[in-house]
DNA sequence: AGGAGTTAGTTATACCAAATAATTATCTGG
DNA sequence: CCAGATAATTATTTGGTATAACTAACTCCT
């Protein structure tokens, strides 16, 4: 019943999917999402850096990045000061807590790792993370939107729901 | 500011962003999303399945795949009639213009594994696919769910500035 | 034959991630 | 100094997914 396995689209959207499970689930242990584990780690390698450039780094909209750095804020993970050099932007650095937390994490995503090596090798990750890579140079032109569905599902009906684009983080 | 692109992790959910833009662009002038094009082929694949078949072998619920099989049935590229062994499932078949439409789809999608090959090659493809299929294989223990934060927003935060946000808990 | 339990499809609902627009405060370049 | 750009925030909308409940029809078991 899928003959999708041979498209490169498909196969790709399985994959991460299982792995982003697994990833989610070892961080699981810390409240951590990978996300929130993304940003502790660009705070740490990048002190007193910007909101806007770490949710550029991510890909993520600055809107929508506040509630996350709000969150780890107010785990005490992160520490927010104005900056002295520019007053709009807030510089973020990790608090002696939040490095702790991320030492373990760091960890834990390590095993994760571990446990992609032990399905694929150690030389094969290479070869994948190279892959990937190149994959993700492909000029993305704009992405056109697509309505949902060009018909309502019934003519009467209130909101007709039920959604059906694909892909998650 | 990316150090990140060495995780398998980060560097599927970048390369599978990239691809799937790419083939929802490339859908785009039929009026196709990735999912429903994957629809058709299942039914052309398989005449007579049901909605049940399909949806599990998408991994779609089957509450949610109801108002994607409506549209497709709504825009004549499929035929629901009440199966003949079972009065509970309907059989689905493609109509000759869902066929004619599929096709058309078939082709722009081989033009993006085209693109595809443009990047890594005929032969690292293979390789790729190899690769992703091992790495979906790894075994997925049920899913985790950590709450998006948990520190929620204050719900009535008019006159909240970030800094007053609280700790719940 | 007949009821218990199951399955196909549907509806309604809730949740969450992401996109957009607008606002305020601040910076920068001509 | 002012016009325009930028940082951060808020509110809102949209789209995908998850869950529960319901109806109708099937299966199995005795």
């Amino acid at each position: 019943m899928t003959p999708l396995v041979g498209y490169v689209g498909y196969a790709l959207r399985r994959a991460q999917g299982v792995i982003f499970a697994d990833l989610s689930q070892a961080l699981a242990p810390l409240i951590l999402r990978p996300v929130q584990f993304t940003v502790l780690l660009l705070i740490d390698q990048n002190p007193g850096t910007t909101q806007s450039c770490v949710s550029a780094a991510l890909g993520i909209q600055k809107a929508n990045f506040v509630a996350t750095i709000a969150d780890l804020e107010g785990r005490a993970l992160i520490r927010r000061r104005k900056s002295e050099s520019d007053a709009r932007s807030y510089s973020l650095n990790l608090t002696p807590r939040g490095r702790a937390l991320l030492q373990r994490a760091l960890e834990l995503q390590s095993q994760h790792e571990a446990r992609v090596i032990g399905q694929i090798g150690l030389e094969e990750r290479l070869h994948l993370l190279a892959l990937l890579h190149r994959l993700a140079q492909l000029p993305v032109t704009e992405p056109v939107k697509i309505a949902a569905r060009s018909h309502p599902v019934r003519p009467d009906s209130e909101h007709a729901a039920a959604k059906d684009w694909q892909v998650a983080g």
